[in-house]
DNA sequence: AGAGGTTACGGGCAGCGTAAGGATC
DNA sequence: GATCCTTACGCTGCCCGTAACCTCT
């Protein structure tokens, strides 16, 4: 008898075109797709997909299978959604988060989510936006906090809110002069993200613009640049609103200067599949939380 | 985790407004259907029966889950429908028939439901065409062939066939006349079916309009009316078309007579449930079936 | 040889049926 | 006490995970 299970396990396996991915997205082993999928070709007497070298194709049938159980699942969803409380939202949802929000409002959002849906599991991954992205496209995670614009027509994305990025050091390194010149801030390495992020590509384009060489030392991990700013190695170039929270009080000083960064623009966004109900959701917390988040100028 | 069992029992109790009756029709134990429904109740974190003084009522939150729980399963029997082969289409049908239908072309449909749905197992209930249609109205059957017209509102209703009515003796009672006179005939019992039924009510309405008495007995099984026939108790007033299989060849006749009867005519008639895809084959194939037999005038 | 899907097999647990329990008339 | 739903309990069978196997590049 054909079964919600089956229908879902079919629905990721034609969207990922990967027995073990569909696997590993729905937290169960490779052999138990096979079976499900076996199971349902057997019920429904049609063979419903194509394993040929390398990679799965649908049949005709695979096809049209795929729009009723799409279809299936988004209103089952809905009965959920409907019907059932709050503690009837369950299951596993991953949710990919970029480092600076871990560090200011994350705690706040699991928190909400937690008492809105006591019953939905979170897993946090931690990575850079573009990762993140990447990973939201190919359904590897259900919802991403991350820097955008997000311009992708398979994801939903909705404006969260928006970080200075100021020059943040130690104690150990002091300017004279109170509003500090970009000349006297190329003088030590600058730290920030990894290379193919936002911040780091805005802060290559600020000095080639002044004409000076900066040298710029790019880490995945927040926790090191802060680590380097405090122990004098160079001047951290984030979000001073995260200081607070990364640090002890007073070790970290955000520094004046009229070196203007873009600011961080973060989005919520998450891929546009029949069971994202539970996404939209915890989106919507998200909003509201980041709204009341200060968005200084 | 919510499925389809879950959901299509819950549909029945709301539908029976019984545990009792629920389990019955799903062929499963009492004490099972309470199991999915509170696992139901559970899920959603919802009440959804209320089970006092009696009776099942639903409440707020249950009519809103019928409504999608309808559609659900009308949707997995869409599926069922137009992506598996006819192989796919599985379960138990109630179908209850009339006796007249089991001696003329019940057998034929059997086979052909088998060859076309060969996982559908078929429950044949014989009756008499009133109880059938109460059955019908109360989901106790999922398909009907009987006596109509049937105007229910709940009833799906089509047309098969007609079978004129006789008057059939066995080899002890002779007269002497080519066409019989009414008169002749009220001189021995007559032998029909039970009081309630259109055959018998058409009966006693012929003679009083003749202003004749006529002794008539009645009995549910057509075995016994036949049996009567043969041995000269009395004249059977039956359908011709059921002589050559209820009898050995030859011990049944068909008197020349100008008493006229009202002819039979047979309907299928189904109830229109979510799940009524399977009725509405066999309903297909039956209607299909009855325009090949003969219709006589 | 390694990536990816299938088949084989033992074990755990969900869900069933029997039977007893409770509520309501 | 009869009817109808719930709770208790032992058991069965399904489905899962581990592991071995197959196939194609």
């Amino acid at each position: 008898m054909i079964d919600f299970r089956s229908l879902e396990t079919f629905l990721w396996v034609a969207n990922l075109r990967s027995f073990r991915g569909a696997a590993e997205r729905l937290h169960t082993t490779q052999p138990a797709v096979s079976l499900r999928i076996a199971q349902l070709e057997d019920d429904l007497g049609v063979k419903l997909l194509e394993r040929d070298r390398r990679s799965v194709s649908l049949t005709e049938k695979g096809q049209l299978l795929l729009r009723h159980a799409e279809r299936l699942i988004r209103q089952r969803s809905s009965l959920i959604e409907n019907v059932g409380d709050s503690s009837a939202m369950s299951g596993v949802m991953r949710l990919g988060v970029s480092e600076t929000i871990v560090h200011t409002w994350l705690p706040k959002l699991i928190e909400r989510v937690n008492a809105a849906y006591p019953n939905l599991e979170i897993e946090i991954e931690v990575d850079i936006s573009p990762n993140l992205r990447e990973r939201l496209l190919t359904k590897n995670l259900d919802l991403g906090l991350l820097l955008g614009p997000i311009g992708d027509f398979d994801l939903q994305s909705k404006r969260l809110c928006s970080y200075r990025i100021g020059f943040v050091v130690g104690k150990k390194i002091k300017f004279r002069q109170k509003t500090v010149p970009l000349e006297a801030i190329a003088e030590y390495p600058l730290l920030t993200f990894s290379r193919n992020t936002q911040p780091y590509i805005a802060l290559r384009e600020l000095f080639e613009r002044s004409g000076r060489h900066a040298k710029i030392h790019a880490s995945a991990s927040l926790a090191t640049v802060v680590r380097m700013a405090l122990d004098g190695i160079g001047i951290a170039v984030i979000p001073p609103a995260i200081i607070k929270t990364i640090s002890a009080p007073g070790r970290l000083r955000e520094i004046n200067t009229n070196a203007k960064m873009p600011p961080f623009n973060y989005f919520v966004s998450w891929p546009a599949t029949p069971s994202s109900f539970a996404a939209q959701k915890v989106a919507e917390i998200a909003i509201e939380i980041a709204k009341r988040e200060r968005t200084p100028s």
